[in-house]
DNA sequence: ACTCTAATTTACCCGCGAGTATATTTAGCC
DNA sequence: GGCTAAATATACTCGCGGGTAAATTAGAGT
């Protein structure tokens, strides 16, 4: 049964609209299931780390056994992959907010940088930080390095904006690239959602040192 | 690993084979092997990860077996207990070095950069910021924890030291440390030892933009 | 009522890898 | 050479956990 796929035609026959919308409940449905999946195996990531953190434990999270988890997902590389996805995404439509914005290069970056903060404190700025090529298949590690290359092409160009606009100095645009991806990656070694600082405060502070830097002046 | 580590990251791939190659003339030298061991492990923790590399693995590369491994050591946790020391212990002599400096906090504060950079382009910098507390058992997590707060708090007093002789403007301590270290760490993730840049050159850069920072002076 | 499929479960397999009991070799020593 | 202890090897155990085959249930469509 699971090799075989006698039927593969039947998805396209015409149908009337009420079969549509019962269809489209039900793939809504699977839709926020195989999110919950992903969102409670991004939570036991963070909280054991991926190679401790067995599918059982995410199943019995769920009140559900493991060939169900294996129903919405492919294997476990995949549950980590989309992870990955689901946080990078958070920052990239970060960066994406800002190409349509008339501000200076400075002020874009701070933006992004606020919405960065934010996305790795969630659970899956965990899986982002954390998942590391060594975990994933050759194919999927590409797709990640690919994904975190847009986001580091994304601020290097609002560096490069805002040296041409004359909001930022002119500096080496990939080592500051990498010292503020460093800075905002490793939030997620520290932060506890109990912390009483929130993402945005620190975002505050981070754009603070960054743009005056540590000299008086 | 007893003090007299390489202080350059030069390739120190000789650590395994020859030692134990010709079987006459070998010297029997407990500590040198022993740290042999950790130094092997060290790589193949950087290159696969701690969950990606098994003792067999560490054993060929040593072209001894597995026993032989636990003949100089407990088990696995402490191979990565003792990468994790050994890494730590490169940046925190660059504190100690320059307890005695007279010179300006942000000068001091900038030295220690530089060898701090120096220490996470290591094999050891690798295991010093991967190693989560999640894979050590409570009391070498407990150590772990310890250790990173020592460095944690050699630098906040470097910035207070600045602060107070006038070298650094009033910021954010707590913050200002916890970006500067992610910065470095995040080093360890991007940095390829055939790189051209050297470690030294970046943190001549990172310097430069925590310093000055980004708006133009 | 009946059917067909998607969702979920029960009950398994199996390989990898940490760790070990035990034998064997080697080095130092008298 | 013969004894002892350290060093290394051979050859295992064993459980965890990823993954799966097959049976069962729920539910929509007719």
């Amino acid at each position: 049964m699971a090799g075989r796929q006698a039927r593969k035609n039947s998805p396209q026959r015409a149908a009337g609209p009420a079969l549509w919308a019962s269809v489209g409940a039900r793939v809504r449905d699977r839709e926020r299931k195989r999110d919950a999946v992903i969102m409670t195996a991004a939570r036991a990531f963070r909280e054991r780390g991926y190679h401790n953190t067995s599918l059982d434990d995410i199943a019995r999270e769920l009140n559900v056994t493991k060939p169900t988890v294996y129903h919405y997902v492919e294997n476990k590389e995949q549950l980590l992959f989309e992870c990955f996805r689901a946080g990078l995404k958070l920052i990239m439509d970060g960066i994406e907010e800002q190409r349509e914005s008339t501000t200076t290069g400075r002020e874009r970056l701070a933006a992004v940088i606020a919405r960065y903060a934010e996305a790795i404190t969630s659970d899956f700025g965990w899986c982002m930080v954390q998942a590391e090529n060594q975990d994933l298949s050759p194919t999927m590690s590409r797709k990640v390095k690919s994904l975190k290359s847009e986001i580091d092409q994304g601020i290097r160009a609002l560096i490069r904006a805002g040296v041409s606009d004359g909001s930022i100095r002119e500096c080496d645009e990939k080592m500051t690239a990498f010292a503020l991806a460093g800075a905002l990656n490793w939030i997620a070694h520290w932060y506890r959602s109990d912390d009483k600082l929130a993402a945005a405060e620190i975002a505050l502070r981070f754009v603070d040192l960054f743009e005056l830097g540590l000299q008086p002046r």
